[in-house]
DNA sequence: GTCTATAAGCCGATAGAC
DNA sequence: GTCTATCGGCTTATAGAC
């Protein structure tokens, strides 16, 4: 008896979200994919057009858990912005230190289809990324920064830096530097504040969407 | 006849770094390799090992141009040091305009063998950027920073950071911010240096080794 | 040191049954 | 919607001649 054809198709983004962010998209094959999912080729060929239809997926499902995260370990850290986003920094090291985690999906796929620079993937994952950007810069917005889409855009660069950085040396270390370096920008910023601090319309900045994170990929 | 060993081996790297660089590690077949080289398999056999090899030749030969490149683009610069590193970024901003730029080859191959985590290519890359964090430091130890080790990496990781993001984004622009961001960084920590200025011994900075380069990967 | 030829298997994607 | 079976091509690497 056919299972929900929903079902079917979220097992097979689960399973292709633990190979390919585990070995590389390149290096696993729609094979190995089928046989984790539990289901043939064909049914993955049924709910998915083509292997790069499925890489797409899989990126996109990890879109909005990664934001949310990111969202909670600011909140969750005391003190003023500055020391907010170094939490941010702080969060992500404790969880690049587990065994298991591998740097960032998002920008290790857009370097392995860097000669395809259309790929609906790179897409979603510079869509993310801005999403990202998009947010710190509201963020600073609020607390009456002078350029506040420079130092949004300067600490996706640490972000960045640091993910690819730990991924190369396998030294959290360097997600902690990024995160002081962040630190510094934003104190610094803060300080060339003109006139009293404005009050802008507060963000929700709460994460509770009820998705279950396991740590920033 | 036999041409030179070397002179054979020298080709073949050759080829390999143009399509390794251009489409990445996993989506070049050895055979490709061989075509573009000029020989068959079984001489590129004769030479390497194996592709593992193969590609840890690649960024080995990499590893000297790179660092002679930054060297250089740092002591055209003009200014203090400050204004130097930022050079360092804009330079690199306008060579990743150039259409073949696909971004940082020792970066895009840790992200590539992000499953082989002792692979040697991977020991090389993350060699060839200590290179660049320990001159980094060495630079700004002879500044007189307190913490120049740190700063080093930071300055390192916002470099890593916009290989990171311009690939992504395929926009220099991240470039540019990320060496203002140095500029800050540094100029924040000479701020804070004790004391008179050491005149320790001066780094020879100076690139000429005569080697081609055509832009940092 | 370089060649021709080939092993032995995996790749993405599809045909057609039910 | 899911299955069995398979296509044609490409993969890394090797055998043996010269």
């Amino acid at each position: 008896m056919p299972r929900s054809g929903q079902a079917t198709r979220a097992r097979i983004v689960a399973a292709a979200s633990t190979l390919f962010y585990r070995d590389g998209i390149r290096a696993v094959s729609v094979d190995a994919v089928a046989d984790k999912a539990g289901v043939t080729k064909r049914t993955l060929y049924y709910h998915f057009a083509s292997k790069d239809d499925l890489i797409a997926a899989y990126l996109d499902a990890r879109d909005q858990p990664n934001l949310a995260l990111f969202r909670r370990w600011f909140e969750e850290t005391g003190g003023g912005v500055a020391a907010k986003v170094r939490g941010i920094f702080r969060s992500l090291a404790a969880s690049a230190r587990h065994p298991k985690w591998r740097g960032c999906g998002f920008l290790r796929t857009s370097a392995e289809l860097a000669n395809m620079p259309g790929h609906p993937a790179i897409r979603i994952g510079a869509a993310h990324k801005k999403k990202f950007e998009h947010w710190m810069g509201a963020v600073f917005a609020a607390e009456g920064i002078a350029a506040p889409a420079l130092l949004a855009r300067q600490i996706v660069l640490l972000l960045d830096g640091s993910f690819a950085a730990v991924l190369l040396h396998r030294d959290a270390a360097y997600m902690e530097a990024a995160g002081d370096a962040a630190f510094v920008l934003i104190t610094s910023a803060l300080a060339g504040r003109v006139g009293q601090r404005r009050r802008g319309r507060r963000l929700d900045t709460t994460a509770s969407n009820g998705v279950e994170v396991r740590g920033i990929r």
